[in-house]
DNA sequence: TTCAATATGTAGCTCAAGCTACATTTTGAC
DNA sequence: GTCAAAATGTAGCTTGAGCTACATATTGAA
């Protein structure tokens, strides 16, 4: 065995992928109650179902997750509000999202598809790529 | 801040995202398949397995449903085929794959991070910000 | 040719994310 | 203040992707 040498690296990235998947729909989600805080004052367990195309059963369940997981708090009946720690993944992955779209629009996109393009491409980039994104921007931007 | 958009459409784009992610383990496996196929001239569970870093039996599972995909076949132990349609996804895939690497590396992303990053990236690149892609290196590539 | 090592296959578990159906709490219209 | 509608919460099912443990088939060395 072992006579590749790409071998372990592959599998490593591969690895990389799928975990970043399963933190995915959290950042999704601190960044949409994030959203939801600053401009309705309030994010509801029906407003984050509504919005993520999903039923309340579902956005309760994943809210559960976000608990767990020490990103966010909730009172029963009154909403979901963020740690510190939840609105601070939130804002990583707003200053990561607008990268995303920026460059898409740089090379050409359309903002539409640059939009929704990014929604999938944000969660897969890394610091290293994100800093590229910046210099580019800076520079061609 | 407090930029929602429309209800329908963000939920339209999150569920494209959402359902993007379970077909990308699908092309990676195709893809994988396609390069054992033509490089080793079989593809054999347990390589699959070593090389995507899971189980042998969580690959076996993944080509059982490959196969319930029709993208697939296979003769018990006797390795992996693909049909017509998993050739067809798995030259799709590596031609995406090629562009976005390509895109990154371009943008100044070190060629490490960029086949890192664009194996998580590239199942979430539209029919139409491909086509910039391609535009983009035709110019500056 | 035999038999142990390797590869392959099967069974059954966990967890996450989706759903529907049903129960309970809040809210708002009267 | 009452009571129905809306919102919220709970229970339990499905599917996918992962795992370990065990069973069977293939292959290669002695």
């Amino acid at each position: 065995m072992g006579k590749l040498p790409a071998e372990g690296t592959q599998a490593r990235r591969f690895g990389k992928t799928r975990s970043a998947q399963s933190t995915a729909l959290l950042e999704d989600y601190v960044e949409l109650i994030a959203d939801l805080l600053a401009g309705e004052g309030e994010a509801r367990p029906t407003d984050i179902a509504r919005r993520f195309g999903v039923s309340h059963a579902t956005a309760i369940k994943t809210i559960a997750r976000l608990k767990r997981a020490g990103l966010a708090t909730a009172r029963p009946y009154r909403g979901v509000f963020l740690t510190e720690k939840g609105h601070a993944l939130a804002d990583r992955a707003r200053v990561r999202h607008r990268l995303v779209v920026d460059v898409l629009r740089a090379l050409g996109v359309p903002t539409e598809s640059a939009e929704a393009d990014a929604e999938g491409i944000e969660h897969h980039v890394s610091e290293l790529t994100l800093k590229a994104f910046a210099q580019f921007l800076k520079a061609h931007g």
